[in-house]
DNA sequence: AAGTCGGGGGA
DNA sequence: TCCCCAGACTT
């Protein structure tokens, strides 16, 4: 064991964070759904979504046997929705193939969906009691900053020094805990601003802090402009009181997800309502426009209620397409500004029903 | 190698 | 506003 791990290990006895929901009983079920959550997402973001989801799907036989949408449901606002969609997949395959057990074995965790060399490092060592290697964002930070390693780590060669690094580090003992140590480090110590390198047990040979250049690794992400698109959100009410719903395809942004569908203008969406529903339009009403960014581009969404007359008879009860209770918004995957939309459109239905009496 | 895929916390 | 977070997958 060289002196990183030995320190590291000796630092995590004493400051490492050792009650994690996940960390409580940490079975291969409970680590992998955590893994697979905190992917480029804090922890503190993903404890209540955890919390949620163990209760509903104790177990990896309750998640194969689950509804898509329910998983879904659970899944909704903590973003990357792939991710639900994988590990559903992933669990009935390892209840049809592998008997609901988890292999120990590296290359079969990654053939499984959603798991990454990083994941299944982080599985294997982490609850399978074997020896592999993870590099996610505390050890990428930790690595650049303690090696000097210079360049944006999304560059290939960036990461395989990286990965080398991570690799030449791991211990033959205590690699659960180490693993644990060196995220640990990265989040509570060594992070992005700010690092407490007065703390750290790896103050002693870390090359960033000598020069003291602690700011500069890991290198940044090179910065591109991203455009802003526009789309409508037909709101459509029914005098049953009921909205509508479409669901999205698999593939793309909200893959999966309940979404309002959308159009490209006002005049569109009245005729949307009149040749898609059959239904007439009563009224139209603006509600306030929203902006929501991804990575990638931002989207400027501007939702139309509009009520319909009657209610629309020839719409077959397709899959994709489904009215629901406006009262509370349904047990299905909704993406955040679509979920906050709903609850808007139901608050002021409620309120103009009490204007009307 | 570059793009896609969310949403939120922190500065 | 900008950056990044216990990354993986597709093109």
């Amino acid at each position: 064991m060289d002196d990183f791990a030995t320190r590291l290990l000796a630092w995590y006895d004493d400051h490492g964070r050792h009650n994690l929901p996940w960390q409580r009983d940490a079975t291969p079920y409970h680590v992998w759904l955590s893994e697979i959550m905190l992917q480029q997402t804090q922890v503190a973001t993903v404890i209540p979504y955890y919390e949620r989801f163990i209760e509903s799907f104790p177990d990896i036989h309750a998640l194969a046997g689950a509804d898509t949408d329910a998983v879904l449901h659970h899944w909704s606002g903590l973003g990357y929705y792939a991710r639900a969609r994988n590990l559903h997949r992933a669990a009935k395959t390892l209840v049809s193939d592998f008997a609901g057990e988890f292999p120990a074995d590296i290359d079969a965790l990654q053939a499984l969906p959603g798991i990454g060399r990083s994941t299944a490092g982080a599985i294997l060592s982490t609850a399978l009691g074997g020896r592999a290697a993870i590099l996610d964002g505390n050890v990428k930070r930790v690595l650049a900053r303690f090696h000097a390693v210079e360049g944006w780590p999304g560059k290939t060669a960036v990461a395989a020094t990286l990965w080398q690094l991570a690799e030449q580090h791991t211990p033959e003992s205590r690699v659960s805990d180490y693993t644990q140590a060196i995220m640990d480090l990265g989040a509570t110590l060594c992070t992005r601003s700010k690092p407490d390198c007065q703390r750290c047990p790896q103050a002693q040979g870390c090359t960033a802090l000598r020069l003291e250049r602690q700011g500069e690794f890991p290198g940044k992400k090179p910065k591109k402009s991203i455009p802003t698109r526009r789309t409508h959100f037909v709101i459509a009410y029914t005098p049953k009181g009921e909205l509508l719903l479409e669901r999205r395809p698999a593939s793309g942004i909200w893959g999966g997800l309940w979404c309002f569908p959308e159009v490209q203008d006002a005049k569109s969406a009245s005729r949307y309502c009149e040749e898609t529903l059959f239904a007439d339009v009563a009224a139209i009403t603006e509600l306030p426009s929203l902006r929501h960014s991804f990575s990638h581009y931002h989207l400027e969404i501007s939702p139309l209620l509009l009520t319909l007359s009657r209610a629309p008879t020839l719409i077959r009860e397709r899959d994709e397409l489904r009215f629901w209770p406006a009262k509370e918004s349904p047990q299905v995957g909704l993406a955040a500004p679509v979920k906050r939309l709903w609850q808007e459109a139901a608050a002021v239905l409620t309120n103009s029903k009490k204007g009307d009496k």
